[in-house]
RNA sequence: UGGGAUGUCGUCUAAUGGUAGGACAGCGGACUCUGGCUCCGUACGUGAGGGUUCAAAUCCUUCCAUCCCAGCCA
C-alpha cells in the first residue's frame, strides 16, 4: 500500500489535524476504529476504517482497533473474530494496537466511584417507565429524580450493590447529576451503568454491571491517547456529554470528537438491522451473499480490496448527508480488474456455430493473450474446432445500423482465432435461430489478415469439444429504488426488494482453463464483465460471480432509441 | 413547536475574502483483434432574498429546505 502514491484531497479533518500539528497541540496523531462486535462490518464501516488508518498511515500516527463491547447482550466473539478479518483484508494493520472497551471495566468503575464522590453522579430508583416520563420531550424541561439527591456515602454503597448483584437487572442505575432542564437530551443526567446479570464474551461473569457508550468511549479514548476521535453524525449530540465526563474526571487527556457523515450507497441499506433481518429471514444467503454490502460480502462477489480503498478515498469525507452512486464502486473495481484480471472467453446464452470448411475431427491450438493491460500476464492456450458455440446476442438476422457483429453474410472476427462468415441459419419449427453454418478464411488464423482488411466486429466463443460448462451467477443490485431511505408511506424496505437481484445462469460455456481456477480468482469474460470464482467453485463445477460487466457503449446506443 | 447540524454541477467533493476546480455519471469524437481499455473534446453548480466589500461559495442578516436527538443500544 506504501507505493499508492497520489495526491490525497484535502478534507475538514485533515485540515483541523494540519492545524493541531502547526500550533503543535499534537506531534503524532492517534486516531481508532471503534466497532461494536454485534454485527458484520459493510461498506460504510470501510470509509471509516479507510479514513482512520488512511490518516494514521498520512500522518506517520497510529490508529487503534477498539472493540466496543459494553453490551453484552447483543456481542459475540464470532462479530469480533469477523470484524479483524476484514480490517486486515481491506489492508490495514492495527499492530499491537488491539484494544477492548472492556479491558478498562475495572479503571471505568473506578472513575465511576470518583464521579459519586465529587458528588456528580448518583444512584437512581426509577424504572424505565419513569425515567422516560422524567426526562421531559424535546420541547419541554425534565424533572429532577427523587434520587438525585442522596448522601454521598448512600451512593457509594448502592453502586458498589448493585456491582455485587444485589439488585436485579433494571432496578437502579447509576446517573451522571447533569441538568434535567438541558435542551440537549444527553445531558439530562444520562445513565452511566446499568445493571445487566449476562455473561459478558471477553469478562465472563465478573461484572453484573456495565457502563453505557457515552461514559466509555471518551474514557477508553482518553486512556489510549486518542487524539482525534472520529465518529458519525449523529453523535453530535453526544460531544457535549463526552466532554463533560472528560472535564470532570483526572484522565490522562481529552481527545477532539470530530464528526462527519457517513456513507450512503444507492440501491442498499446500510443499517445494522437491516442486514440482519435480511439474514435472519432468508431474503439473501448469509452475511457473505454477494448480494450484501458487507465486507465479506463483497469480497465474496469479488471486489478488491484495493478497488474498495480507492473507492473511500474518492468519495471524500464531509458533514454534509450524501448518497453515493452504486456506479463509482463500478469504476472502481473497473479500474483495478482491468490492469490485473486475467482476460477468458466465456458464453453465457449460447448458439451453435459450425464451421462448414473446417476439417473434420480437428482440434488446433491458438495462442491468446491474458492481458493487453499487461504484458507480463504472458499467453495462453485456446483450442478451437469446427464446432463452436457464441453469445446469442451477438447475432442479428436482420441487423440495424451500426450493427458490427455477426449477421447473414457479413464477415467478422472470432477473437484470437479467425475471421467468419455467417452463410446459412438452422431454424426450428418457431423460426428460432438454432444454429449458424459459417466458413472461416484459414489465412486469418490468429484473428488478422495480412491485407490488413478491416474487421470491426470481434466476438468471443468457446469450442464444443473442450467447453467446459459453467454455473454464472448474475447479480443485480439488492433493491429497485436508490434511495431507501425514501420508502412510501405504509411500505417497507422489503416492499422493494429485487426479485431479479441473483439469476442463476447454468447454461453458460466457458474455455477449458476455466476447469484450473481456485475460489477468489477473478477474470475478465471477454466483453461480458468481471467475474470471481465463488466459495463454492470445484474444477467439476465451476462457479463463478459476476462481479460488474463492462462499460458497454454498444446497450448504451440502443437505449436511446 | 426545543436543541444540534448541513445546503457548491445529475452524484460525490475542493476552494480558508481574490479566475468556482476535480472525479463519477452524461454527451461528442479518435483509437482498437474486447462496442472493453486509452486519449481528446464538451455541457452542467454556489438553496433564496437583503447587506458589508474594489472583490463574497466564503463575512453579516432574514428566510427556506433537509438530516439527527425523547434506549438502562452503540
Amino acid at each position: 500500500m506504501e507505493n499508492e502514491t497520489k495526491t490525497v484531497v484535502s478534507n475538514f479533518i485533515r485540515n483541523i489535524i494540519d492545524e493541531d500539528l502547526k500550533s503543535g497541540k499534537h506531534e503524532n496523531i492517534v486516531t481508532r476504529f471503534p466497532p461494536e462486535p454485534n454485527g458484520y462490518l459493510h461498506i460504510g464501516h470501510a470509509k471509516s476504517i479507510c479514513l482512520n488508518f488512511g490518516l494514521a498511515r498520512d500522518y506517520q500516527g497510529k490508529c487503534h482497533l477498539r472493540f466496543d463491547d459494553t453490551n453484552p447482550v447483543k456481542e459475540d466473539t464470532e462479530y469480533v473474530d469477523s470484524i479483524m478479518e476484514d480490517v486486515r483484508w481491506l489492508g490495514w494493520d492495527w499492530n499491537e494496537n488491539l484494544f477492548y472497551a472492556s479491558d478498562y471495566f475495572d479503571q471505568l468503575y473506578n472513575y465511576a466511584e470518583i464521579l459519586i464522590k465529587d458528588g456528580k453522579a448518583f444512584v437512581c430508583e426509577l424504572s424505565m417507565e419513569e425515567l422516560r416520563e422524567y426526562r421531559g420531550t424535546l420541547t419541554v424541561a425534565g424533572k429532577n429524580s427523587p434520587y438525585r439527591d442522596r448522601s454521598v456515602d448512600e451512593n457509594l454503597d448502592l453502586f458498589r450493590r448493585m456491582r455485587a448483584g444485589e439488585f436485579p437487572d433494571g432496578s437502579k442505575s447509576l446517573r451522571a447529576k447533569i441538568d434535567m432542564g438541558s435542551p440537549n437530551l444527553n445531558m439530562r443526567d444520562p445513565v452511566i451503568y446499568r445493571i445487566k446479570k449476562t455473561d459478558h464474551h471477553r469478562t465472563g461473569d465478573s461484572w453484573q454491571i456495565y457502563p453505557m457508550y457515552d461514559y466509555t468511549h471518551c474514557i477508553s479514548d482518553a486512556i489510549e491517547g486518542i487524539t482525534h476521535s472520529i465518529c458519525t453524525l449523529e453523535f453530535e449530540d453526544h460531544r457535549p456529554l463526552y466532554d463533560w465526563f472528560l472535564d470532570q474526571l483526572p484522565v490522562p487527556c481529552h481527545p477532539r470528537q470530530i464528526e462527519f457523515a457517513r456513507l450512503n450507497l444507492s440501491y442498499t441499506v446500510m443499517s445494522k438491522r437491516l442486514l440482519l433481518d435480511l439474514v435472519k429471514n432468508g431474503y439473501v444467503k448469509g452475511w457473505d451473499d454477494p448480494r450484501m454490502p458487507t465486507i465479506a460480502g463483497m469480497r465474496r462477489r469479488g471486489f478488491t480490496p484495493e478497488a474498495i480503498r480507492e473507492f473511500a478515498d474518492r468519495i471524500g469525507v464531509a458533514k454534509a448527508n450524501s448518497m453515493v452512486d452504486f456506479e463509482l464502486l463500478n469504476f472502481c473495481v473497473r479500474e483495478d480488474l482491468n490492469r490485473k484480471a486475467l482476460r477468458r472467453m466465456a458464453v453465457l446464452d449460447p448458439i451453435k456455430l459450425t464451421i462448414t470448411n473446417y476439417p473434420e475431427d480437428t482440434i488446433e491450438e491458438l495462442d491468446a493473450e491474458n492481458n493487453p493491460e499487461d504484458s507480463a500476464a504472458g499467453f495462453r492456450k485456446i483450442s478451437f474446432s469446427k464446432n463452436l458455440y457464441i453469445e446469442r446476442e451477438d447475432f442479428m438476422e436482420e441487423p440495424m445500423k451500426g450493427w458490427f457483429r455477426m449477421a447473414p453474410g457479413k464477415e467478422v472476427r472470432l477473437k484470437h482465432a479467425y475471421y467468419v462468415t455467417c452463410n446459412e441459419m438452422i431454424k426450428d419449427a418457431n423460426g428460432i435461430v438454432t444454429e449458424l453454418l459459417c466458413s472461416y478464411d484459414p489465412a486469418s488464423r490468429g484473428g488478422w489478415s495480412q491485407d490488413g482488411r478491416k474487421i470491426k466486429g470481434t466476438m468471443h466463443w468457446v469450442c464444443a469439444e473442450t467447453a467446459v460448462p459453467l454455473e454464472a451467477r448474475i447479480y443485480d443490485q439488492l433493491f429497485t429504488i436508490a434511495d431507501l431511505g425514501a420508502v412510501e408511506e405504509g411500505k417497507s424496505y422489503l416492499d422493494y426488494l429485487n426479485p431479479d437481484s441473483l439469476i442463476i445462469n447454468t447454461r453458460a460455456l466457458g474455455e477449458s482453463s476455466l476447469r484450473d481456477a481456485s475460489a477468489g480468482d477473478k477474470f475478465q469474460f471477454l466483453r461480458l464483465g468481471y467475474f470471481s470464482a465463488d466459495n463454492d467453485y470445484s474444477p467439476e463445477k465451476p462457479v463463478f460471480n459476476r462481479i460488474s460487466t463492462l462499460r458497454d457503449s454498444w446497450a448504451k446506443q440502443q437505449k436511446k432509441q
